[in-house]
DNA sequence: ATGAGCTATCGAATATCATTATATCTGGTC
DNA sequence: GACCAGATATAATGATATTCGATAGCTCAT
């Protein structure tokens, strides 16, 4: 078996076809056809199905595929291992970011690529965890930041932040970051939540349950930005983290209170497909968005209990 | 970059020496010297120090090997892909067992395996949890059960059993595994349990506080065959799970109670190391561990909840 | 039926790699 | 301090593999 097979394998799995493949890589069409069929030869079974118009990969094939870009990958580090580690890093990497925490970090995340590794190229990825997850299982995700979902078996994850839920309500509300609002008050109040598909109302709902009070949902709304409109617009209050909407609490667009009795949190960690390395893009993308909660947290943009993992 | 230098490189990294390599992979020493060399020219810096008496690995060079080894797992993922699933594997796989584990299921096990993959090589590492934790960081280990330490963040882990602990005393005790005997009951009896640098101690301890006694422990002792003996002679009484005296007990040597009030429990997880995909024996080990547990439980050997994964 | 587009095969030219023989280096020993 | 043993590096050579261009054979679409 050779590295250049597997990286044959690799473009004709990609483009279906060897001309295609033999053109990107400007190698002549008989040398790859052999190369496939050597490899076959090898593993005594077929890659490819071979029909007329090209090839696609058989099952067998696909399996096959997802080991040879693991070492495709692996060849990659140790290439990389000659440049210093802070050295500018060329590549892709895509990171996962539920759409409130992609609000608030992306702008000083993309700084920081920029900043280190300008030549590499950054996928932001927003989408609610239950996606991210599923993406960051098919590999289309390198590092993610997710709501806890408690169930992160195949998943490589350190805790990140334990972030305070704030009452969220239009400027004559008056709400202020430094006088709190106990759950208990909300009783009877209009609210705005997400619906119930989401983490954050399934936290909302359980301190309202141990504040011994039931929530007064006037509408429900998937959409943050929606959230952030209605409340703007007099149509009640919602309960979200401080971070993507300190803008506009500084901005007097909107006022925030703390809650208290009980304090609802959520849990926030970084997390990585278990089943395939880390690439150092990755780990930087890891540790770039750690920094820039650390900041966020120092400067009280984000209001919440930084979580390092245990030593 | 080709397989045959990165298998070189790792040859004579175990070795430290180009010749003895040599010798192994029969093939020429020049040869060696070559591959070798046209690596480092490829990447840039030095994969070994020289020294008249042979050659060991550079610090960047340690970083390739690591890099390299993964490469080798995953080509031998590769061909075999080629075998059907449930086809005779060879190879190695280590598997890390606490010792009251190991002492229970190491048989069933082999016997699994001998069965399965008569041709693999195993390897039963038998140690507590802290020692498997780090083997399973330095790749020593490939699986391994562990009483769950919390802090699986390098791990990928999937919960495998809550199991019970009995209370275990001498045949004349009268103990029976259909009577519990209630935790406070243990008051002013003289007890025999391992120090508490043990995880099964810190369980028990704090089980007592819960149930507002605290526990005279005449002996400390730290190996399990010796609490057993030091229990069949009737210097008192001890806490474990059920499985790993099961036979002492059917043999009318040991008697043993459930406990309750609160009831002692002891979570196992199913661990691999993150930061490398899981072999396929070191998966098979895995599913043949859960296979073992799960017989042991239906036949009530071995006490406590199976914990499946979340589907 | 026919042509476009693809893969498989063949032989010659070329490049690559392993081998043998030998030179050079290093570290310990007398 | 010179020598020797054991190890790595180098050179020349021959065997082996790989690539390339040309071409045959196949499949699908018009």
């Amino acid at each position: 078996m050779e590295l250049s097979q597997l990286r044959t394998l690799i473009h004709v799995a990609e483009l279906g076809s060897l001309s295609k493949a033999a053109d990107r890589l400007h190698i002549a069409q008989p040398a790859l056809s052999r190369q496939v069929r050597m490899l076959e030869e090898e593993l005594g079974f077929a890659l490819f199905l071979r029909h007329g118009r090209g090839m696609v990969l058989s099952e067998q094939g696909k399996e096959v595929l997802t080991h040879a870009m693991r070492v495709m990958a692996e060849i990659d580090e140790i290439r990389a291992t000659a440049t210093p580690a802070d050295a500018p890093l060329t590549g892709e990497v895509a990171i996962g970011l539920p759409p409130t925490v992609a609000d608030i970090i992306s702008l000083p995340l993309a700084a920081a690529f920029g900043k280190a590794h300008p030549k590499a190229k950054l996928r932001l990825v927003s989408a609610y965890t239950g996606y991210l997850l599923d993406w960051m299982h098919r590999g289309e995700v390198d590092v993610a930041v997710l709501y806890d979902p408690r169930m992160a078996r195949s998943l490589r994850s350190r805790p990140l932040l334990l972030e305070n839920l704030f009452l969220i309500g239009p400027p004559d509300a008056g709400f202020s970051t430094v006088r709190a609002v106990s759950f208990a008050s909300l009783a009877g109040k209009r609210l705005l939540l997400p619906s119930i598909k989401h983490g954050l109302r399934i936290i909302v709902e359980r301190c309202a349950t141990d504040a011994g009070i039931t929530l007064d949902v006037g509408i429900e709304a998937d959409s943050y930005s929606a959230l952030k409109d209605l409340v703007r617009n007099g149509h009640g209050w919602t309960i979200l983290p401080l971070a993507p909407i300190h803008a506009d609490v500084t901005a007097g667009l909107l006022t925030a209170a703390p809650l208290i009795d009980p304090v609802p949190v959520r849990r926030l960690i970084l997390a990585y497909p278990a089943d395939r390395p880390a690439s150092r893009l990755a780990r930087f993308a890891g540790q770039a968005i750690e920094d820039v909660v650390k900041d966020l947290v120092g400067r009280a943009v984000w209001v919440g209990q930084l979580l390092g993992p245990p030593p």
